[in-house]
DNA sequence: GGTCCGATATATCGAGTCGATATACGGAGT
DNA sequence: ACTCCGTATATCGACTCGATATATCGGACC
């Protein structure tokens, strides 16, 4: 799915600016599963506006810097939703870490424990930011969502937990690396 | 992280072809947290080889295509080692299955339950794939990595096949569409 | 009062990546 | 004979990524 369809998809749900657009990307509910930068965010809403299926309106308002606000249009609404009803391609998943912890072996076992409580902690701090969220503003689907990503968050968290230690403790009997004081 | 460090961590477990290194992101281990096309794949053998991190054969026997064969060099292996000591980028998903279902209340409620199956089965055919996986000869951070996908998945199906009706049902009483017979 | 920093905001550039496509050969099926 | 599939290399245009440049405003700090 490209970002012009992306950038739909938010402004389906009220006007924004391209940062704001960026922010949603990034740190709000789009976040655990679409990402783009100004790179591409600036071009496809300038495509959006050519093709009708945006606007564009520039505000000067004092105390602030120049916005540009895009608002969708009922063409974009049409696309956007016939774009719904397509097959949605596979999920593109990369990940560094998962990357490096596949060759856990290669690592020296004090930092494989060390990323692996990074990851941990990384998963704790979204799924606490998750479950603040105020559930009774969601839509279904934005609920369905969330809760999916706690359900697989949790999942993961749990494993790593479980199944880590062991990992590390393979890993430092293969190296006869002493266990290290911290 | 770009195609060439994920390249060199194929060649580190046994020389390959382009078109090997390919089938094994789309299909082996790592086809569930890493993917490139040819289009990448190719250019960064070529400069692998150029940096002197790997070196090329050119393999020519009667009865099959010829073929390139990369194998990684001693560089190469120290490049790869140090690479995994530095701290990995964070994960990047797109998945357009949850953008979709994100905005599930503007979807006809069939197509929805449709996609909501297809989900579920995509998720059973994986886990049956990874569960044959001989674990015996698996390296550590091999097992531990597909393992955790298992978890990961087995979550993801739970949730949506407990969820999931519960919105479809929602759906169906928003629009007054009665079920579908199949 | 000045000054630095972070947030808001738009925009662009090169390097890298994706997906489709072209080419070519062998084997299997019909 | 013909077509289709798997193996294999390679390229192209369109798109995306990440870093960077520019500018303004509000607040913190001394």
């Amino acid at each position: 799915m490209d970002v012009r369809t992306a950038c739909l998809g938010a402004l389906s749900r009220g006007d924004a600016t391209g940062y704001e657009i960026k922010k949603l990307f990034e740190e709000g509910p789009f976040g655990h599963f679409f990402s783009a930068g100004y790179g591409s965010i600036y071009p496809a809403l300038a495509r959006l506006c050519e093709e009708g299926l945006a606007t564009v309106a520039t505000i000067e308002e004092p105390g602030r810097p120049v916005r540009k606000s895009y608002s969708i249009t009922p063409a974009g609404r049409a696309a956007f939703e016939k774009m719904l009803l397509e097959q949605p391609a596979d999920d593109r998943l990369k990940s560094e870490w998962i990357f490096v912890a596949y060759f856990a072996d290669s690592m020296p076992p004090d930092l494989l424990e060390r990323r692996l409580r990074e990851r941990v902690d990384w998963y704790r701090e979204r799924l606490e930011a998750m479950e603040g969220c105020n559930q009774e503003t969601l839509r279904d689907g934005e609920r369905f969502v969330l809760d999916l990503g706690v359900a697989v968050y949790r999942a993961a968290a749990r494993y790593i937990e479980e199944q880590g230690p062991s990992l590390v403790a393979a890993s430092r009997r293969r190296t006869g690396t002493p266990e290290a004081a911290e």
